[in-house]
This record gives C-alpha cells, structure tokens and sequence, in this order.
RNA sequence: GGUUCCGUAGCUCAGCUGGAUAGAGCAUCUGCCUUCUAAGCAGACGGUCGCGCGUUCGAAUCGCGCCGGAAUCACCA
C-alpha cells in the first residue's frame, strides 16, 4: 500500500508549482485539527513570498486550483492562513480498498535475503528473580524484537546470562553454610527464588559480620574488605575459575535452578530467544582483540602494563581495557562479544536493550569497535531505557524495595479475575477459558503499561495504576477488539461488497484514514526502537472505533449495503488492533 | 566539576523533522444500557508547556544561558 499522504503531496507539488513557480517550497500536509471537519490541511505561509498577497487569498487560490484540478479533493475552506482538504468519497473509498486488498495490512513480511538484526535484551544475572526492571527491559525488547520483524527485518534475539561472579558466588556459599541441602523441588519454591534467598542470607550474615567487627573497632572499609565471609567468597570465585570439581558442581546445580525459574517467568511473558550467551563463556573473549589493536597502536600500555585507549580526542576520556594483571575488564568481554556475534550469525546490526545507567560505556564500546575497523559498528544501537521507580521512589534490591516479577504477574492475573467476577463477565465462559481470559487480560494490562511510555523516559510504576483496567490501558483495546469480534461473529459470512458508491461518514473516514497509517507507525517504531508509538497509535484507532460503535450501527444500518461496509471496515480495523497488540506482545481476545 | 538525559493539568503520560484556541487517561462532577459487549460513549472542570533571552510571519518543539531532578565519569560487575 502506498502512503496516499505522500502520494496527495506529489501530485498538489506540480500545481504550486504552476501557481507560484518553482522555489522548492515543499507541500506539507498535516491532519486538520478536529474541530474544523476537512481531512487534511495544508500551510500556505511559506508561498506567501511568491503569491504576493495575504494568507487567506494565498489560501483561496490554491484552493480552488486543487479541488478543480484533483479528483481527490473534493472542496476546501480556509481559515485564516490555513487551508483546510476534504478528500472525495472515492478517494477515501480507493485507501480503504488498498487496506483491505492487504492479507496483514501494515505488516512487511521478512524477506529472507536480507540480512538479519540481533536483539539483546533481559540479560539477568543469576544471584536472584527477575524484578520489575527486568520486565521493562524484557517488554521492550521482545517488542521492538516484533515490530523489526514486522518491518521486514529477520531478527535473532539474544541474551547474555551474568552466570559468573562474585554475586553467584555469595548464594553459593550462604547456601552451603546455611541450605542444608534445600533443593526447589523440596521446599517447592521456585529455583530463581530459592537461590535468591540465599543471596539476601549472604548479605545479612556479611552485614552481621561487618558491624561485629567494627565494634572491635575496625574501620567499616577494612571490616567490609576483611570479615570471613567475603573472603570465603572471594576464595570460591577463584576456585570456580581454576576449575575446582567441587565449587563448579555447585555452580552448575545453583544455575540451572536459576534458569529453570528464568525460563517459566519468560514462558508467562511470553519470551523466547533464539540463542543464550553465557558469560562463563564470553568472559575470556576479547583480549587478543586487544593485542591486535595494540599493535595497530589503537591502545596503549602504561608503565604498570595496563592497556588503554585515548578517547579524548572524542569528548571522553581515558578508558582501561585491560589491568595491569593482563585480566579483562567488562569492556573486554563485550568487545570480544560483540565481535563473535557476528561471526555467530548473518547479522548486519546489533541493538542492546540495556537501562541508560550504561549510556557511557555503549558510547565507548561502539567508539572502540569503530577504531578497530569494524564496519558494522555505524549501525550498533543502545536502546536506553530509563529507570524504573516506585512512587515510593528508587527501588533498591538490597534493601528488598522491589516489584518481583512473578508476584507482579500473579497480581495482575488476580486483579483481571477480581474485575471480570465484579462485571458479570465470567458467566458466560467455562471456568477454564476465563482462567485463560484472566491472563491475557492481566498480561495485557501490564504490558500496555509499561509499552506505553516512551522507552527512553524514567517512569513510575504505580500498582494502583497499571491495575486499572479503564481509559489508556491495554484491555481497554482488547475490549475493543472483542467487541468486534463480536460483532463480526453474530454477522456470519462476509459477503464481497462494492465500495464504488459508499458515502463515508465523519466517524468511518477517521477510522479509514486512521487505519492507513499502520504501516507508517510500524516503520517509525522500528526505527526510532519505540514501542510507544504503536502503543498510543492503537489508542487512537480504538477510541476512534467506540466512538462510531457508539453512533452507527453495524448490523442494523440503514441499508445491507451499509450494513456490508461497515462490517468490513470493522474487520480491518480489528485486523489493525490485533497484530498492533500482538507486536507488544499482548493477545487480542475474542470474547472479554 | 565534566558529559548525557529529563522537566507539559492535582497524578501518570502524548504531542517535539516549528504551524490554528497545547491533547489523552486517572481523579472530581453531569448525562447515556427495553437497540450490535457500559472494561463503553457524550460532556464539564483543570495549563505562565521549569525560568529568561534569541531565531522566525509563527516556538511546548530550534539555539544559548540559568534553575531543578537523574545517570555516568572505578585496575566494580
């Protein structure tokens, strides 16, 4: 479907053209404010220079030379300097026709000879449960996963797993020392959650130990460095690395816990990747790319055998990417990372979907794959989101202040049930398929909250809020949907209909124009990496939707022609509302 | 202190390649279910778009300077 908007433009261009000559004064058409009735409205401040005389005359006469000269526009109105465009029937019925000829109108299929992208998100560590920054960030990169998709793109989505270090370390060892051999299956707690437990009896047993030494009087940063316990865990990371039988058993044992936790969360938020990077594995990458580069002179050496790179020339600073020890700094393994990854795959770009706490070192990092030659580094993106905050402010994981995951996710489903019980919206259904309701429902309500925001903004979650089910929120467009679902069950067959006659009304043009640019918001989406667009688009659609619902009937309109129309437009604009819901990662039900 | 991001209605957010009287939702208040799902619709109330200067026919949007908030600037991960 080609974007009519653009289509409008080039062929009004010529007739400036005509009427003032050629300057190169671009036609902009923008949509007309609501309270004045036309389709579009075109400025015509900047022809003054070359009309020679007043807004509402410059207005006047382009005018009547688009409506005279376009089949498309059907008459015009000025007000003030702008001039406001109805479109004709026809031209609103040929858009329509051009949506409706679409199978999945507003979806690019991937084509298979283009190369892929690489979307990285989650990328947990494995000392504790996903919470809910985790969800933002998982949220957002499985949507902007679906929408590159959906432009068209092959996607291969990822995650690096922090499966090594001191944090796992520390459940570990709180575990042996205080486990007695707790397994998920025996306490019946889930793995992620198990070994979290033990990483909050680390920390209080380290907290313990630090104020008992300082009230011997020992400074609390020789105490924090010097009580058994942190050194325990320092020994057992070395032990892991040398490969001690023992300390790597454990490791493995407390980590697939950990995944198998992982795993049902992603499985409830309806996540897959197609490959899982570990950082037991990625961490010895990078260094021989750093001797490369140290000896193209990309880096350099200090007297104390650390390896730098000068970024000041740049507006940074100096950045270490090797200690004098000659081990790797987290910048080393992402280097290494990065550049194995497209050995990996057939992938020509690579988005990292990381908080923006990280902003500085995705600059440096991409900075530093540019030095070193890689061409694909121009197009690594960092897809910075912000924090996440409670309104009780920051939300602090030593401190517990933190929304877990699957508790948000129980509450949710909870809330649904709770709502739909309140509405009488259950007696219809088996009490199976409202379980599954009270899911999609819940999810839906979660996801659509946080999608909503602009990814880049720091946002606050209130549970108050993201519980509502009313307004801007996600059931509110899967009502909408199964409303018309509804509709187009009680119909039955979709007779074929000739669209040559039909009068569209204000309601049916906002919604015919409105469906036209999905695939406009999808590219954007894509390329902005903002899943907010589709979000607010889709707002949009089904406010517009109940608002002619509302007004005009479908099934008993004035004529079956009517009738016919309508129900066909409404299975568009449900075809728009689903696959938009379905690129946030929300189900559209039939029936709610 | 340097760098980056943010500041729009009581609250949560849109709008930001410059365009008309700045929009939604929540909250508060009014109407609308014997008619296709009222998780809906129609309406009221609510604003010095952080402040100032500048560019422009025109600035929430662009530039500069302040004020306020956040992140980051580790031989930490």
């Amino acid at each position: 479907m080609i974007d009519f908007k653009r289509q409008l433009e080039s062929l009004m261009m010529p007739l400036t053209v005509e009427l003032f000559g050629d300057h190169g004064v671009a036609i902009d058409l923008q949509e007309t404010r609501k309270e004045f009735n036309a389709d579009f409205t075109l400025v015509v401040f900047p022809f003054l220079k070359f009309s020679k005389t007043s807004p509402e005359k410059t207005a006047e006469i382009v005018g009547s030379k688009l409506s005279t000269e376009l089949s498309e526009i059907n008459n015009f109105s000025v007000v003030k300097g702008f001039l406001n465009l109805n479109l004709s029937q026809e031209f609103v019925s040929k858009i329509f026709a051009g949506i409706e000829s679409e199978k999945n109108f507003g979806i690019t299929a991937a084509n298979n000879t283009q190369p892929s992208v690489m979307v990285e998100y989650s990328s947990p560590n494995t000392n504790k449960p996903l919470h809910l920054g985790h969800i933002r960030n998982n949220l957002i990169g499985h949507s902007i996963s679906n929408i590159l998709k959906a432009s068209g793109r092959n996607v291969v989505q990822v995650q690096i797993i922090n499966d090594r270090g001191v944090h796992i370390c520390k459940s570990m060892w709180a575990w042996k020392k205080f486990g007695n051999n707790e397994t998920p299956e025996k306490s019946r707690l889930k793995g992620d959650h198990l070994v979290g437990k033990y990483y909050v009896l680390f920390d209080q047993e380290y907290k313990k130990q630090v104020s008992e030494k300082m009230s011997k009087g020992i400074s609390e940063v020789d105490a924090k460095k010097s009580v058994a316990c942190i050194l325990e865990v320092q020994k057992m990371l070395l032990d892991w690395e040398a490969g001690d039988p023992e300390v790597v058993k454990l490791w493995k044992k407390m980590n697939e816990w950990v995944y198998s936790g992982f795993n049902e969360t992603y499985q409830r938020l309806g996540i897959e990747f197609d490959k899982n990077y570990y950082e037991s594995e990625t961490y010895i990458l990078g260094k021989s790319d750093i001797e490369e580069g140290l000896k193209r002179n990309i880096f350099f050496r200090k007297e104390d055998n650390s390896v730098w790179i000068d970024l000041t020339n740049d507006g940074l600073d100096e950045k270490i990417v090797l200690r004098s020890d000659g081990s790797s700094v987290y910048m080393t393994q992402d280097i290494g990372t990065a550049i194995q990854r497209f050995k990996d795959f057939e992938i020509d770009s690579l988005t990292y979907v990381v908080g923006n706490e990280q902003d500085y070192h995705f600059k440096v990092l991409f900075l530093i794959l540019e030095k070193l030659g890689y061409k694909w580094a121009k197009r690594l993106h960092h897809l910075s989101y912000g924090m996440v905050d409670l309104p009780t402010g920051k939300m602090k994981s030593r401190e517990g202040k933190v929304v877990d995951a699957d508790d948000l996710l129980d509450e949710m489903e909870s809330t649904a049930k709770q709502m739909s019980t309140e509405l009488g919206k259950a007696n219809s259904l088996s009490s199976k398929e409202s379980q599954m309701l009270d899911k999609i429902i819940g999810h839906g309500a979660l996801k659509y909250f946080i999608l909503k925001v602009d990814p880049k903004k720091r946002m606050v979650f209130n549970p108050d809020d993201s519980v509502d089910f009313n307004g801007n929120t996600g059931p509110f467009l899967q009502y909408t949907h199964a409303r018309i679902s509804s509709l187009i069950r009680k119909a039955g067959f979709q007779k074929s209909i000739d669209l040559s006659d039909v009068h569209w009304n204000e309601k049916e043009r906002d919604l015919v124009l409105g469906l036209s640019k999905f695939p406009e918001v999808i590219h954007n989406s894509a390329i902005d990496l903002n899943p907010s667009h589709i979000a607010n688009y889709l707002y949009e659609i089904a406010k517009s939707f109940n608002s002619f619902y509302q007004k005009h009937s479908v099934l008993s309109a004035e004529s079956k022609t009517i009738s016919a129309y309508r129900l066909a437009l409404c299975v568009q604009v449900a075809g728009v509302l689903r696959r938009g819901l379905n690129l946030l990662g929300i189900d559209a039900p039939e029936k709610m």
